[in-house]
DNA sequence: AGGTGGTTCATTTTT
DNA sequence: TGAACCACCT
C-alpha cells in the first residue's frame, strides 16, 4: 500500500492479517464496506484499522468516530486498540455504542430540543408507565390498548426517524384507533416535562439537531475525519441517516457487517442499509473477509448450504484451511424430554473426553425451550448457566436505589418519585399519591415540589403529611449531602436512612439477602465513576450483565444472544416447524421473516468450532398441549454430504404415531424439578446475609420541613377573604385567610382547614 | 397493605 | 402448562 514505503518495517498491527484483512486496514480514504463473514477475524481487522489511522497520523484518536451496537463490542475494541498500540493510545473518546455516543452529543446540545443537560434516560419500564398513564388520560381502555403495543409502535417510528407529525396516517390509525399520533405527541411532551428521553430519542433528537442546526452538524463533521461502523447490517433508518449526515462530505466511512447475520429486523434493523451501500456511496470499496478461522469444513459447508436458500444476498463463501472435521450430526428423537436427556448424555460424553464445560453451548430459538433442559440438567447434576433474563439494573431493588439517586440528581424526575415515595412503606398509598398528582397538575410542578406545598395544607391526613414531610426533608438533605459526600457513600447513606436496607433486612425471604448483596454491589460499582451523573449515564446505557461466563458450566442461551460468540461444541435443539422457524414468523412475516429465521439458523450453525449437533423431536408439549411436529425445513436444507443423521426411533414415522396414540402420558417419569430452581443463584447472597455493610437500624433524621411559602408560590388571583368556595373533599366553606397559595377556610361540615388554592373552586 | 382467585397470554430484546 | 397481572377482598 502506498502509505507504507517498502523500506519501513511492517507495523506490528498488520502482523498475522491475511490480504483482504490488510486491505480493510489500509483502505482508509473514501467509503469502504467490509463484508465480514462469521469467524473471519473482523474485530482484528477493525482494531488494526483504528491503530493504523492513528499510527500513520491520519487522525488523532479524538477525530475518529467508531460506533458499535453493544457495550461489549465497544469495550472489546477499546481494549484491543490499547493492546495493539502497546498502551500508547490513551483512549478513544468517540468509541462507543450508537446510543452512548448520541447521548454524549445530546448532553451538549440538550437545550436545542427543550431538555436540560442532566436529562434522564428512561428504560423500558419507565416508558411503559408513562404510556399507560397517557392511555388512561386519553380515556382509552388500557387493557384493550396495552402500553406495550404503543411502546412498540413508537419505537418503530423512532427507528425510522419519524417525529409525531411525520407518522404515517395509516400507521397511527392502528392504535386507539386513530389516536396513535396524538399519543406519540403527548408522550414526547410528557418526556420534555420530565426532562427525560428514551433510547430512541437519543438518536432522533440528534438527528433533528443535525438537520436544523447546520453549525452543530458542521462542528461534528469537522471533528470526525474517519467514521467506522460495526455490525452495519443491524443499523436502523435513523442511525443510517445519522451516519450519512456525519460522513458527508469527506465520506471516510467504513462499515463492517454481514448481511447473512442480520437477525434484528424486528427491532428496526434494515438489511437494506448494507445491501444498498454501493448505491448510497458510489465508488465504495467492497472488501470480503471469507477465510474462516473458527469452524471446520463440514460445519461451514452445512451453514453455507442453508443460507444459500436465501435470496438477495451480497454473497460470499466462507472457507477454511482447518480441514473437514466432523460432520454436523442431526438427531431425531421421540419427544422434548428425550431431547433434553440425549443432550445431557452427549455432554457427559464429551466432558469425559476432557472438554471443559465452558466450551459447550446449547442454543435455542426461544427462551421457553430452556426449561426442559434446565429440568434435566438439575436431575443429572450437570452445571449449567442460562444467559438472558433479568439484567442487573433491571432488578427491582437496583431500580429502587437508582430512583433515589435520580430524584436527588434531578428533582423533576416524577417517575423516580412515584417509584420510591412509598418504598419502603411510608403509609403513602394510592390516596396520598392521587392528592400529590392533583396538586402537581394544578400547579404545573413536578411531584416533589407539589408534595412540598401540600405539607402546609390539610389536604392529606396528618399521618401521611408527617410521613411525606420526613421524606421530602430527607431528599432535600441528601441533595445537600451529594455536594461533598462521595457518591458511592451517598448511595449507602441514602439506602440506610431511607429505611430501604432495614426493609430488606426485616424480610426473611430467600431473595432478600441476595437483594442486599446486589445493593452492596451497586455501591461498589459506583466507586469506579467520577461523579453521580457519569454513573447514572453508565447505568442507563452501559451496564450489562457480566455473568461469569468462564466458569465450568454449560451455557444455555438463545441464538440471538449467541451472535458473535463461539464454542467448541454446540447443540441446537428444537429444529421443528413452528419452533424454528417460529410459528409467528411463518404466519406473519412472509418470505422476509422466513429468510431472517434462516439467517438465524446460519448464525447458530457457525457458532461451533468443531462439533455441531442439530436435534428435532417428533412430539412436543406446547402451551401444555401435546403436539406432534415435523422436522424443520432447515434440517432438510443441510447438505447431506456434510451431515450424519440418526434417529432414536425405529420403524419410521408411522410407528411413532401408533405408539403415540397408545401412550396417554409417555412422560410421567419426569419429576417436578421446580423445587431446585433457585440453585442457579450465585454464592453472593450468603455472604451478604452476614455482611455488616448496612446498619440494621435506619438512622433517625432531623426533620426538615419544606414550606410552600418558602418555595415562593404565588397564590391565584381570583379568591378573596370572605368568599364562598367549594372543595372536593371538605365541601362548602368561607375563606378566612389567604397566605400565598394556601387558604384557610371555615368549612361548613369539616370545620377550619388549611388547603391549597388549586383544590378549590369558586362557589 | 397484603393476599387471593380469576383471567389472559404466551419469539427473538444489542440500547 | 404456568406465570403474570389485576380486580377485588379482608
Amino acid at each position: 500500500m502506498p502509505d507504507l514505503p517498502a523500506t519501513t518495517p511492517e507495523p506490528g498491527y498488520l502482523h498475522g492479517l491475511n490480504p483482504p484483512q490488510r486491505e480493510a486496514v489500509l483502505t482508509t480514504e473514501g467509503p469502504v464496506l467490509v463484508l465480514a463473514g462469521a469467524g473471519t477475524g473482523k474485530t482484528a481487522a477493525l482494531t488494526a484499522r483504528l491503530a493504523h489511522l492513528i499510527a500513520s497520523r491520519k487522525a488523532w484518536p479524538s477525530q475518529i468516530l467508531s460506533v458499535t451496537f453493544t457495550n461489549k463490542a465497544a469495550r472489546e475494541m477499546k481494549e484491543r486498540v490499547s493492546a495493539i498500540s502497546g498502551g500508547a493510545i490513551e483512549g478513544m473518546p468517540w468509541l462507543g455504542t450508537f446510543h452512548s455516543v448520541a447521548a454524549r452529543m445530546l448532553r451538549a446540545h440538550a437545550e436545542l430540543v427543550g431538555l436540560k443537560s442532566n436529562f434522564t434516560i428512561l428504560d423500558t419500564d419507565d416508558q411503559l408507565r408513562v404510556l399507560k398513564q397517557l392511555i388512561q388520560a386519553a380515556n382509552l381502555d388500557d387493557k384493550r390498548w396495552p402500553a406495550r403495543q404503543l411502546a412498540g409502535m413508537i419505537d418503530r417510528w423512532k427507528n425510522r426517524g419519524w417525529t409525531p407529525p411525520q407518522v404515517d396516517a395509516g400507521e397511527a390509525e392502528a392504535f386507539g384507533p386513530g389516536r396513535g399520533r396524538e399519543l406519540y405527541a403527548a408522550y414526547q411532551e410528557r418526556l420534555k416535562t420530565l426532562n427525560a428521553c428514551d433510547f430512541g430519542d437519543l438518536l432522533l433528537h440528534m438527528l433533528h439537531i443535525f438537520r436544523t442546526q447546520p453549525d452543530v452538524l458542521e462542528s461534528y463533521r469537522d471533528r470526525f475525519r474517519y467514521i467506522l461502523v460495526d455490525e452495519y447490517q443491524d443499523t436502523n433508518s435513523s442511525q443510517y441517516e445519522w451516519l450519512k449526515l456525519l460522513a458527508e462530505p469527506r465520506r471516510n466511512l467504513c462499515c463492517v457487517g454481514d448481511d447473512d447475520q442480520s437477525i434484528y429486523s424486528w427491532r428496526g434493523a434494515e438489511v437494506a442499509n448494507i445491501l444498498k451501500f454501493e448505491q448510497d456511496f458510489p465508488g465504495a470499496a467492497i472488501i470480503r473477509l471469507e477465510q474462516n478461522y473458527r469452524s471446520t469444513g463440514h460445519i461451514l459447508s452445512a451453514a453455507d448450504g442453508v443460507i444459500g436458500n436465501n435470496s438477495g444476498r451480497l454473497g460470499k463463501t466462507l472457507w477454511t484451511d482447518a480441514g473437514e472435521g466432523e460432520k454436523v450430526r442431526v438427531i431425531g428423537v421421540w419427544d422434548g424430554p428425550e431431547e433434553a436427556r440425549r443432550i445431557g448424555e452427549e455432554i457427559e460424553g464429551v466432558q469425559a473426553r476432557g472438554l471443559n464445560l465452558s466450551q459447550i453451548a446449547i442454543l435455542v430459538r426461544a427462551q421457553f425451550q430452556t426449561r426442559e433442559l434446565e429440568e434435566r440438567f438439575i436431575a443429572i447434576g450437570l452445571p449449567y448457566q442460562i444467559i438472558g433474563g433479568f439484567r442487573f439494573y433491571e432488578r427491582a431493588e437496583i431500580r429502587d436505589a437508582l430512583a433515589y439517586l435520580r430524584l436527588i440528581h434531578q428533582p423533576a424526575d416524577d417517575l423516580a418519585f412515584e417509584r420510591i415515595v412509598n418504598q419502603p412503606k411510608r403509609g403513602l398509598g394510592d390516596k396520598a399519591l392521587a392528592t400529590i398528582h392533583a396538586a402537581a397538575r394544578a400547579q404545573r410542578q413536578p411531584l416533589l415540589m407539589a408534595a412540598a406545598t401540600l405539607l402546609d395544607s390539610d389536604e392529606l391526613q396528618a399521618r401521611a403529611r408527617n410521613s411525606l414531610g420526613r421524606f421530602i426533608g430527607d431528599v432535600a438533605r441528601w441533595r445537600k449531602l451529594a455536594d461533598d459526600l462521595p457518591h458511592a457513600e451517598l448511595a449507602r447513606t441514602v439506602l440506610d436512612e431511607s429505611g430501604y436496607t432495614a426493609m430488606l433486612q426485616a424480610d426473611r425471604s430467600a431473595e432478600a439477602a441476595g437483594r442486599l448483596e446486589n445493593l452492596a454491589e451497586l455501591a461498589r460499582a459506583m466507586e469506579e465513576y467520577d461523579n453521580l451523573p457519569d454513573f447514572l449515564e453508565h447505568v442507563s446505557l452501559v451496564m450489562d450483565n457480566d455473568e461469569d461466563r468462564d466458569r465450568e458450566k454449560v451455557t444455555i442461551m438463545t441464538i440471538h444472544a449467541a451472535k458473535g460468540l463461539e464454542f467448541d461444541t454446540v447443540f441446537l435443539p428444537g429444529w421443528e416447524e413452528g419452533i424454528f422457524p417460529s410459528q409467528r414468523a411463518l404466519d406473519e412475516g412472509g418470505l422476509a421473516s422466513l429468510e431472517e429465521e434462516r439467517r438465524l439458523a446460519y448464525v447458530a450453525i457457525t457458532r461451533a468450532k468443531r462439533r455441531q449437533t442439530v436435534l428435532h423431536a417428533a412430539n412436543r408439549r406446547i402451551y401444555g398441549q401435546w403436539t406432534s411436529s415435523l422436522p424443520s425445513r432447515f434440517v432438510g436444507e443441510l447438505p447431506e454430504a456434510h451431515t450424519e443423521s440418526e434417529t432414536t426411533m425405529s420403524g419410521g414415522e408411522s410407528l411413532w404415531r401408533a405408539q403415540w396414540s397408545e401412550r396417554a402420558d409417555p412422560f410421567a417419569h419426569l419429576g417436578p424439578a421446580q423445587a431446585m430452581r433457585s440453585s442457579t443463584r450465585g454464592p453472593g447472597w450468603q455472604r451478604a446475609a452476614s455482611s455488616g455493610r448496612f446498619s440494621p437500624e435506619p438512622q433517625r433524621v432531623i426533620e426538615a420541613r419544606a414550606s410552600a411559602v418558602s418555595l415562593g408560590n404565588k397564590g391565584r388571583g381570583d379568591v378573596a377573604v370572605g368568599q364562598r368556595v367549594f372543595h372536593d373533599k371538605f365541601g362548602h366553606g368561607t375563606i378566612q385567610a389567604i397566605e400565598g397559595n394556601k387558604l384557610e377556610i371555615d368549612f361548613e361540615k369539616a370545620g377550619l382547614k388549611k388547603v391549597l388554592d388549586s383544590f378549590i373552586s369558586v362557589d
